[in-house]
RNA sequence: GGGGGUGUAGCUCAGCUGGUUAGAGCGCUGGCCUGUCACGCCAGAGGUCGCGGGUUCGAGUCCCGUCACUCCCGCCA
């Protein structure tokens, strides 16, 4: 017999009645009966109800046993008799009678309890990730984590893609997020990077003529924490491919997410192939962001013209100083009481903004405040332009375009969900499209790249020769999932005449451009076949999958939100030895005065 | 860097308008219980009310500062 265990905390059946067997696992719970014990025998795969009594001479070894001690048992398993099925567990139909029991491990009494689906605090669950990631609904996230993985590797395969590393150690690329550095002991003054992403590698293995390449890709970014959003790092499912246009890359990738979300979306329904592609234009106007969540039915509309020259003053005025009017069109909100209203518009001042007009429809008629500003002919125009017309409500926002547009988003989600609008069983994909090459700096005035630099701007060089360079837009694009950003790619410029263009007009210069990205250049200059690619994020796709708001609870070992591990004590001090081989000296912050 | 929330027993929380000895559940320790499955019953131990200062006859409670966790803004392709 083997030394721990002949079937797993899952294995028995009834079939299994009347055999030795043997098991190891965690005690999960204890039913003390005075000399009648119950051991909840817990390992990775399941539960089996064990079972001592007094007359047995290994019941006070298995009597004093804590919570979560590790305990080895063999016995014979046994049909429960009828009223003592267990009909939530597996294993409820058999139990094991102990015969013989061998303590491999005892535990302490617990900071948090592993039997419990109790709520704790964050860091009692963090410095004890241990004991947290036992608990049922962790150990689930994390094993379907593992199974994601495993099946978009087989599906990238399967597609031809092939799988390589890429450096961790690398150096600092300029653009973008802040690094984490690494200082050099061979190199005084030096330092690596880790890198943000395998951006600049991945394209130097399409130069080196591997076609389709894909990675689990470690990315560390030295940034602020959020919900969805880790601190230090987090896996991209990295791709690229040579001699494609846009739609290959998408034909590509969509049938991977859209499986992996037929998979593992426990039977939600998924956006089937093609996702939709919407301009990143149409997005902003119609959603309000380039990360619309589609499961919301809301789809804002330009009511500028319906408003212009009214009597509504606030509005009107606006408009005359370039303001625009956004509608957004709440179906089945007239049967909503006043204080739904009022709600809404409180919470608009919070948000900074002035107010959240709204024109109600019942039967047709248009109710509220400010309808009276409007006559029969702007009133229909309404009507037909968000498609309320009988019974609704339409609510505006007023304000420069880009503030509209955010505002507006906001109260869309905002109503979407007071409403019960969203579709929560679904997977909403799709690709938004046509981002702007450039963006003018609010600050500095000065041109700036609205995303990677790397992207190939629509129309090559001629564009950038002569068109306004804030009209150019790029292959470039992003997917999205129920609001979630999950990724962006782009098509890649593989062309340096086109780069040194491309970032003279953002203020490079020639020689500044072959500083910085000389690695990536001088690859380009030795042929390089058109490719791109995309990054989808591996965490949020879990997270979506798993149901989860929060990207700690699909994270194995995560920071908090101030970047330190509690459990392992990161980050830490070193000896002054070490940093002397590493030339470096500490130059801590002043101490703030009281 | 900024704004909000939280911080009371090992854990999750209650503690009203400032007023006697700070409570409950789980866990822990001891006792009782041979068919439970969140077993039940009895008893006990366990507290720098995050920390520092202030107001007050009196502070868990009010004020100021600070620290930790968290949510958000900035930041982040």
């Amino acid at each position: 017999m083997h030394q721990y265990r002949t079937h797993s905390c899952d294995a028995l059946r009834i079939t299994d009645a009347g055999k030795i067997a043997r098991l190891s696992g965690w005690v999960h719970r204890k039913r003390d009966h005075g000399n009648l014990l119950f051991i909840d025998l817990r390992d990775n795969f399941g539960i089996t109800q064990c079972v001592v009594d007094s007359s047995n001479s290994e019941f006070q070894k298995i009597d004093d046993l804590r919570l979560e001690s590790v305990v080895c048992v063999t016995g014979k398993i046994l049909r429960r008799s009828d009223e003592t099925i267990n009909a939530t567990l597996s294993t409820g139909e058999v139990e094991l009678i102990i015969s013989d029991a061998e303590v491999l491990a005892e535990a302490d009494p617990l900071p948090l309890q592993v039997n419990s689906d109790m709520d704790y605090g964050e860091e009692t669950r963090l410095r004890y990730r241990f004991l947290d990631l036992r608990r049922d609904r962790l150990h689930q996230n994390i094993q379907l984590r593992s199974e994601v993985v495993s099946s978009i590797r087989r599906r990238m395969t399967e597609q031809g893609f092939t799988e390589f590393q890429t450096p961790i150690l690398t150096s600092t690329s300029p653009e973008g997020a802040r690094d984490f550095l690494v200082p050099s002991r061979i190199h005084p003054g030096n330092f690596y990077a880790l890198p943000q992403a395998p951006q600049q590698f991945k394209q130097l293995i399409m130069v080196a003529g591997f076609d389709r390449y894909f990675q689990i890709a470690p990315c560390f970014r030295d940034e602020d924490a959020r919900a969805d959003r880790s601190p230090g790092e987090f896996y991209q499912l990295d791709v690229e491919m040579s001699f494609v246009t846009q739609d290959d890359v998408f034909e590509a990738l969509e049938p991977v997410l859209h499986g992996i979300f037929v998979e593992f979306g426990e039977g939600k329904s998924v956006t089937p192939i093609p996702f939709p592609r919407i301009p990143f234009a149409e997005s902003m106007l119609k959603y309000g962001n380039d990360k619309p969540d589609l499961r919301n039915p809301i789809v804002m509309t330009d009511v500028t013209n319906v408003w212009s020259g009214t009597d509504f003053k606030i509005f009107s005025s606006a408009i005359e100083k370039g303001a625009v009017v956004r509608a957004i069109p709440a179906p089945g909100a007239d049967k909503m009481p006043r204080s739904f209203f009022d709600k809404l518009n409180d919470w608009a001042r919070e948000e900074g903004a002035g107010g959240l007009g709204y024109i109600i429809f019942s039967d047709g008629e248009g109710k509220g405040p400010i309808s009276k500003f409007l006559d029969t002919e702007r009133m229909e125009q309404l009507k037909k332009l968000t498609g309320i017309a009988d019974d609704g409500a339409v609510f505006f926002v007023c304000d420069i375009e880009a503030e509209a547009c955010r505002f507006g988003g906001l109260a869309r989600d905002r109503i979407g969900a007071e409403l019960n609008l969203i579709q929560e069983d679904q997977f909403k994909f799709c690709w938004i499209v046509d981002y702007p090459m450039y963006e003018r700096d609010e600050r500095t005035g000065r041109l700036i790249f609205s995303h990677n630099p790397f992207s190939m701007p629509q129309g090559g060089l001629e564009a950038l020769e002569s068109d306004d360079p804030l009209k150019i837009k790029a292959y470039q694009y992003d997917i999205v999932c129920n609001g979630v950003e999950l990724s962006s790619g782009a098509i890649r410029n593989h062309l340096p005449a086109i780069m040194y263009k491309a970032f003279s007009l953002a203020g490079y210069n020639k020689e500044e451009v072959e500083l910085r990205f000389s690695g990536m250049l001088n690859a380009l200059k030795f042929g390089a076949p058109p490719h791109g690619g995309s990054a989808p994020g591996i965490d949020r796709m879990v997270m979506l999958l798993a149901g989860e708001q929060n990207i700690r609870e699909v994270t194995m070992f995560p920071m908090t939100q101030q970047a330190q591990d509690l459990m392992m004590g990161a980050p830490a001090p070193v000896d002054s030895e070490r940093l002397e081989e590493l030339h470096i000296r500490i130059s801590m912050p002043p101490t703030k005065e009281t």
